[in-house]
DNA sequence: CATGAATGAGGGTTCATTCAT
DNA sequence: AATGAATGAACCCTCATTCAT
C-alpha cells in the first residue's frame, strides 16, 4: 500500500528527484563550483524560482544530493555486513558489493570520494559532519565483523578498527584505478585479487 | 657559496615564497574556490597587483603551489625507493618516509590528496596532467621495487602494479585516519602495523 | 494592431531601449573607454546584473547601439536615393536628408563618425566589418545615382565613385562645422550652399 | 650653429624622440586605450620610471605626440598657403602637399583624424583646445587665400570660410579612401581629380 | 638619474538569491 | 504554485602611477 500520497505530492516528489538527478550529473561532470543554479534549473527544465522552492540554497541542494546517495550506498553495504556468514565470505561479499554499487553510478562515485576523503573542504558547511557520521557507522559495522573474525580465531589479533581502515584503503585504491581507466583495470575482475591480498598479504 | 643572487633577486624570491605559503594555508583551510586573490594578497601583506606580478592568474598560482610541493615529496619518496636494500626494508622505509613527509605539513597533504585523487576535478586544466605524470612515475618506481621482490622470491607472484596500488591505498587510508584525529591515530606509530598487514595479510 | 506582445515582453523591450539610450548618451559624451558598465547601469537605474542580462558584454552593448542607429539612418538615406527623381533633385534631397537625420541626434552623430571614419580603431572586433558593409552599400547606391546622372548627360564624365566620395566629404565636413558650433553654422541653412558648390564648383 | 646643446641634453632629446616614435606606432596600431605605458616603455627599451621622467602621465605623452606631429604638418601646409602664387596654383599645391605629408606617415594620419574630427572624444583633456586652435589657424589661412581668389574675381562670390570647409572635406574624404585601400585609391594620382572637382563642380 | 618592484583604484563580469506577477 | 526578471555583492584582473634603491 504505497499510494497513499495524493497526486500532487507524488508529482512534487518526481520533480524533486529530477532536479537532484540533473544536479548530480552536472556536479559530477564539472564540480560544485563550476555549476550554476541557473544551469541546473535550465537542464532540469524548471524555472530558477522553482528550484529554490525545493532547496533553500545551493548548499542545501548539494547536501540533499550527497546524503541521498550516501544513505543508499551505506544501506546496501550495511546489509551485506549484517548477514551472518563466516567472516571471509562476508568480506568478499563486501568487496563485491562495493564494486557493484559503484559500477552502477560513476558520477556519484566522484562526489562520494570528494566528500568522504576530505576533498570536500571545497564546499562549506555541516556536510562533513553528517556524512562523516554515516561513514563512521559503516566502518564500525565493518570493525565488528572483523572483531568477530578475530574472536573466532580466523583473523589475526590485530586492531580490528585498523583492519577496517586497511580494507577501505585497499578497495578505494582499486576503485580509483578503475575510475581512471575502467577498461584496463576492471574493479570487479579484481575482487579476488583484493580479497586475497587483504587476507594473505603479499609475502611469500 | 650560494649567495650569487643579487639582493633584489633574493628579496623577490622571498616574496614569492611568502605568497605561496599564504596561499597554501588558505587553500588548504578553505578550498580553492572559497579563497579570493584579494584574501591571499591581504593575508600575505602585499597589494593585489603585486600578487599578479608573480603569478599570472589564480590558476597559475595554484599550479605553482601544487607542483612545488608535489615535486618535493615525490623526490624524497623516489630517493627512498632507489636505495638498494632488500624489498622488505625498502617498503618499510617507504611507508615511514610517507609518514615523515606528511607529518611536516598537514596543509599540503589536503591539497595533495585533492589533486592526486581526482577531487581536483573542481579546478580546471592542465594540472591533472602534470601532477598525474609525477604520480605515475612514483607508482612505476614502486612497482619495479615490488617486481624485484617477486623475482627474488620474497614476494608472491601477484601483479606488481596492483601490489603498488594496494600499498598506496593502505598508507593513504591510514593517513586520512591520522588527518582526522592525529592524537588517536598517530600515523608514525602505525608504520609497523601497516607494513605487517601489507606483508602478511590479516589471515591467521 | 501591434499590441500582440504580452505585457512582460513589452516591458523588457522598453528596458532594453532605456539602457541603449543611456549608453548612447554616455558613450557620446565621454567615449567608449571612459564609460563603465556600472556607470551605464546606474544612470539607467538598473542593477549591473540586469544590464548583463540584456547585453552579453560591453562590446555587445556598443555594437547593438551602433548597429541600431546606423541601420536606421542608412535606411532613410537609402530611401531617398531610391526615389526616381532627376539627379539634381535626388542629390539635394540626399544632402537635406542627412541634415534632418543628424539634427535629430547629435550624440549618435559623434559615434557614427567615430565608427565610419576609422577613429573606431579604439574599439575592437567585428563592428568595423558590419558597419563598413552598411556604409559601402550606401556609397554604392549614391554611386549608381551619379552614374545615372552621367548617362543622362547631366553630370560630367568623372568617375562616379569618386564623385560620391567627394559628396560624402563635402557633407560631412559641413556637419562637423555644425557640430562644433550649431548656431553659427546651421547645417540645414547650408544645404543650398553645399549643393551648389558640389554641382558648380567654386570657379567663376 | 646648432650644436650648442651639451651631449647630455642631446642624449635626452634623442631618448624623448625614441619614446614618442614608439608611442606613435603603438597608439596608431591599437588605439590610445589599448596601449599601456608599460608596453610603450618596454618596446622603447626604457624602464617605466624613465618614461615617467619624460612625460608626467599618459595623457601628457599623448598630447606631446599629437602636438609635435600636428605642428609639423600645419607648418608645411601653412608655408604652401603663404606662397604668393595665383589662387588656383596655391590650391593645387595645397592639395598636393596634403598628399605628400600623409603619404609619409600613415600612423600619424590615423591619430590626426581621430583628433581633428572629434573622434578624440575618447581621450580627455585640453587637447581638443590646443589642436583645435592649430587647425583653426590653418583654416583661416586657407580662407584668406580663397578670399584673395574672390577679390581677384577668379573664384565665385561664395563664403570663403565655407569654401575652405568644403575643400577640407573633399581632401579628407579622399584620404580616407586611400587609407582603406592605398593601392586602389592612390591619393596622389587623384590630386587633379580633387582639384578639378573643387574648382569646376560636377555639373556639365 | 635610471630603474622596476610595489601599489590599489577601478573595470568587466558572474551568479546565488529574491519577489512581484 | 510556478515563473523569470531583477538584484548587487563579490570575484578576477589590469594598468597608470609612485618611490626606494
Amino acid at each position: 500500500m504505497k499510494k497513499k500520497l495524493p497526486r500532487r505530492e507524488r508529482e512534487k516528489l518526481r520533480h524533486r528527484t529530477e532536479m537532484l538527478a540533473t544536479a548530480l550529473d552536472l556536479f559530477s561532470e564539472k564540480g560544485y563550483h563550476n555549476v550554476s543554479m541557473h544551469e541546473i534549473a535550465e537542464k532540469a527544465e524548471f524555472a530558477i524560482g522553482t528550484l529554490y522552492k525545493f532547496f533553500k540554497n545551493k548548499e542545501d541542494l548539494y547536501k540533499a544530493l550527497i546524503m541521498a546517495k550516501a544513505g543508499e550506498y551505506h544501506r546496501i553495504l550495511s546489509d551485506v555486513l549484517s548477514e551472518k556468514n563466516d567472516v571471509q565470505t562476508t568480506l568478499k561479499d563486501y568487496i563485491s558489493a562495493k564494486a557493484k554499487i559503484f559500477a552502477d553510478s560513476v558520477p556519484t562515485l566522484r562526489l562520494y570520494f570528494a566528500e568522504t576523503h576530505g576533498a570536500s573542504f571545497n564546499i562549506k558547511a555541516g556536510l562533513d559532519q553528517d556524512i562523516g557520521k554515516l561513514y563512521e557507522k559503516l566502518v564500525k559495522q565493518l570493525t565488528s565483523v572483523l572483531e568477530r573474525g578475530i574472536r573466532s580465531k580466523v583473523l589475526r589479533e590485530l586492531d580490528p578498527y585498523y583492519m577496517a581502515v586497511a580494507l577501505e584503503g585497499l578497495t578505494n585504491s582499486f576503485l580509483f584505478c578503475w575510475l581512471e581507466d575502467p577498461d584496463r583495470h576492471p574493479y570487479e575482475a579484481n575482487v579476488p585479487v583484493i580479497t586475497d591480498m587483504f587476507l594473505n598479504g603479499v609475502l611469500r
